[in-house]
DNA sequence: GATAGAAAATAGTTTAAACCTATTGAGCGA
DNA sequence: TCGCTCAATAGGTTTAAACTATTTTCTATC
């Protein structure tokens, strides 16, 4: 059985008549009579009646014709699936992002525009851990990763692009002394409680405020070091126990009575990146990869 | 594109090793190595990744492997159905009956234990006038007929088979003369007004009147002419307007008022047959045919 | 009824591609 | 470094599909 055969057997069927059908397949009339014969012996019966005026297809000619026509449409949408596929326009898409990234304007803008740009690939979301991030990737888990993140260009695994960086802001009570100011500088900072997130499962806050630190290590600063998530910081704010410092992003958190005053004059900035496997297979993430970069 | 290619990629897909696909393809490692190859840059991309050590699908191999063993379930579907159709297991049979057909035994018993034994068959009815059969079993609009005709063995290009021989009965008002008699003989209608359907269309009435006409033209018989079906002459006969003589199976249909008495002492008869094509192609109207003459 | 024409089937030859054997090359483990 | 496994490559062989030429069958027309 075999779809050269089957096309025979459609344009027969169209045709109705030896010569006609084979000069359409560019064959000569005999071998056509030959394939039409081979394929009606290896059903066990007849698919077209011939008298020498003319062909007409049999009852079970008729039903094979429905089959067939549905078979070579079932071919065709397979052929034209991996076509799309190799070209990244199908396939799943698993993107692993930080807690922070959710907010930023590039991470929607990438989703969002991809999506649009490429409706059958299948984006799935996973809200990961930054240093996660790296060992979800390398064991397969998700296929592109959104975090903040140092040294990545250490790891030759891995390929990275800098899609962001931010300033930050101070997070405080609406009635906290600081709150009528317009910025704040290091200095003012001095003698605050600075809540800190810190864990060893989540590097990004670390590293983040480690860059901050290093940037305000002159000052006497008190921190108060607490695991939890950024909204649980959110909270210890509006709880009045400190102040937070955060990259910009977080602004778009509306919570209720905490205020987000920008610190300027320290070029300290949390910088964001893309993170993909160097030796990535799957076409669609190739495709995000270089529409996101584009 | 061919099966066969597409076989491989599925065998491929199993084993994931060149060597042992290839042997249980019944083939040798480089041919196979050879289709793969064809059968990827027949699609544009590839469909395996192969390392020395390992050998594994693509994303796009794996989309590949789903479609493909749709399309084979499609390719064996086509096969049984194409086989069921040439045993005759599948198809349409479009059955022509005449009224009184309807109501004899033999007719309810053929559709419904061909239709047990051949579910996946459809037979679609059609009440078609005897005369009208021959003409619709012609023109290709019905297969199968059955009805009461005379002379079928001398058209070529029918075959009729006798299915059932029945008495006749007298249809009367149940307060009738005659009412009373346990069975009736010609002589009893002598005086009696007959209520005859007779149509240039229909020729079944007439034939199996004229049948009986003749063995009881000794009589001098009144007879009401009347076009209609086989209920408006019971109708007729349950209005007091005379006496209806009928093949006995029209006992089934019981009219209020109306009695039904056998007429004894006559050979005549109606005689019903099955007709169809003798040049029947349909392998279903063969199953049929030979299901109900066995 | 004979004859010409049309269309599918048959016979024999040619060609193409699928397959086979033998070998090479690459990667991994001892 | 050697040896082993496994896929790829090279070159010859076989099979089957296609071609050309011819026959057969049926129909329409004279």
């Amino acid at each position: 059985m075999d779809f050269k055969r089957l096309k025979y057997f459609l344009t027969l069927a169209e045709e109705l008549h030896f010569g006609r059908a084979a000069k359409r397949l560019n064959i000569v009339q005999p071998a056509l009579s030959a394939q039409i014969r081979n394929l009606e012996e290896e059903l066990g019966g007849l698919l077209f009646v011939r008298t020498s005026r003319q062909v007409e297809l049999t009852s079970t000619g008729e039903l094979c014709l429905q089959q067939v026509r549905q078979l070579f449409q079932q071919l065709t949408d397979l052929k034209e699936m991996a076509q799309a596929s190799f070209k990244g326009e199908l396939g799943k898409i698993r993107v692993g992002f930080s807690s922070i990234v959710a907010f930023t304007d590039f991470f929607s803008g990438h989703i969002k525009r991809f999506q649009d740009n490429y409706p059958k690939v299948e984006i799935i979301m996973h809200e990961v851990p930054p240093l996660y991030q790296i060992k979800a990737l390398l064991a397969g888990k998700i296929d592109v990763g959104y975090a903040s993140l140092l040294g990545l260009e250490k790891n030759p695994d891995l390929s990275a692009r800098l899609v962001g960086v931010y300033p930050f802001v101070v997070a405080m009570r609406k009635d906290h002394p600081l709150a009528g100011r317009g910025k704040l500088a290091h200095n003012d900072l001095k003698d605050e409680k600075i809540i800190i997130y810190s864990s060893e499962d989540n590097d990004e806050f670390n590293t983040l405020t480690t860059h901050l630190m290093r940037s305000i290590e002159d000052y006497n600063v008190d921190y108060f070091d607490r695991r939890g998530s950024l909204l649980s910081m959110l909270t210890l704010v509006a709880a009045g126990q400190g102040i937070a410092i955060m990259p910009c992003p977080v602004q778009s958190i509306k919570a209720s009575d905490v205020i987000y005053i920008p610190l300027a004059e320290t070029e300290a900035s949390t910088s964001f990146f893309m993170i993909r496997r160097a030796q990535e297979a799957s076409p669609a993430v190739h495709a995000f990869w270089d529409f996101t970069g584009a």
